[in-house]
DNA sequence: AAGACTGTTACCTA
DNA sequence: ATAGGTAACAGTCT
């Protein structure tokens, strides 16, 4: 569930389902997942309730009616779940009981993600080194982040403390749609391939989320459907490509996708 | 049935 | 010292 558009959906079903109702029981599961003591947690929940949500990145903040926040990361698998019935599911790492008798889980079945405490939202930004939140960033901001900035295009934009929020697809979807191959170098991107970079990244987070809300499919247009090695690219001309970038698996099209 | 998977990080090598 | 690559985490799916 993890990318930017997926938290977003997440903080959208909190806000539709969870808020302002009184946490009366707690129930923690795998101990990596916390990062700070049970303990904390079932004191800080109980008696408790969450009254707003914030993103930052990939990043979803509960805000707490007595101060704080409870903060999930969802790792690559997590995601929430509202529910009135009696069976809690297997890989369920944390599950509130609120005072109507409704349950809210946290299930992660990989346990890749993490839950925290913290006081302060910007606290919490700087502890995590997160860089501004890539729906949030104007296009002037965007370029400026580029000075200097060394390595590959794609480890850049998937770097949490350089931008929050892109991972894995959509770091390649929004090259893809720029015709910028995922190894090219961050200095050698000129101010027109970042702006284009800048509209594509804003244009595919709002569609692929605007894609959830709405139950409907990504677009056909998206390199996300193709994502296997020989498969025709969406434009129609090459056959999409696999590479290893920043040790996760990259899907390009060569023809379209020229190196800088 | 081996290998891939939306994320992060510790640890290695140059 | 730093940057880049790799393995590891752990479960499910193909």
């Amino acid at each position: 569930m993890p990318e930017l558009p997926e938290v977003a959906y997440q903080k959208m079903y909190v806000d539709s389902t969870s808020l302002h109702q009184k946490i009366i029981k707690v129930d923690c599961g795998a101990k990596k997942l916390f990062q700070s003591p049970q303990k904390d947690f079932e004191v800080k929940l109980l008696k408790n309730e969450f009254t707003a949500t914030k993103q930052i990145g990939k990043y979803l903040l509960l805000e707490l009616k007595n101060s704080g926040y409870l903060v999930i990361h969802f790792g690559m698998t997590g995601k929430l779940d509202y529910f009135k019935h009696d069976e809690v599911d297997k890989h369920a790492h944390l599950t509130l009981t609120f005072d109507n008798d409704a349950k809210f889980s946290f299930i992660c079945p990989r346990k890749f993600g993490k839950l925290f405490l913290t006081e302060s939202v910007e606290a919490f930004r700087e502890q995590q080194d997160l860089g501004p939140h890539a729906t949030d960033i104007g296009e002037k901001e965007f370029q400026k982040l580029f000075d200097g900035k060394k390595g590959s295009v794609k480890t850049a934009l998937m770097d949490q403390s350089f931008i929050a929020g892109l991972g894995n697809l959509y770091v390649d979807e929004l090259l893809f749609h720029s015709g910028i191959h995922p190894k090219s170098k961050a200095e050698k991107l000129n101010d027109k391939e970042i702006s284009s970079m800048y509209k594509n990244m804003k244009n595919v987070l709002d569609t692929v989320f605007k894609s959830k809300t709405e139950g409907n499919p990504i677009p056909k247009t998206y390199l996300r459907p193709h994502r296997t090695e020989g498969e025709n690219c969406p434009n129609g001309k090459g056959k999409i490509e696999m590479i290893k970038v920043g040790g996760r698996s990259t899907y390009f099209c060569p023809e379209c996708q020229e190196i800088k």
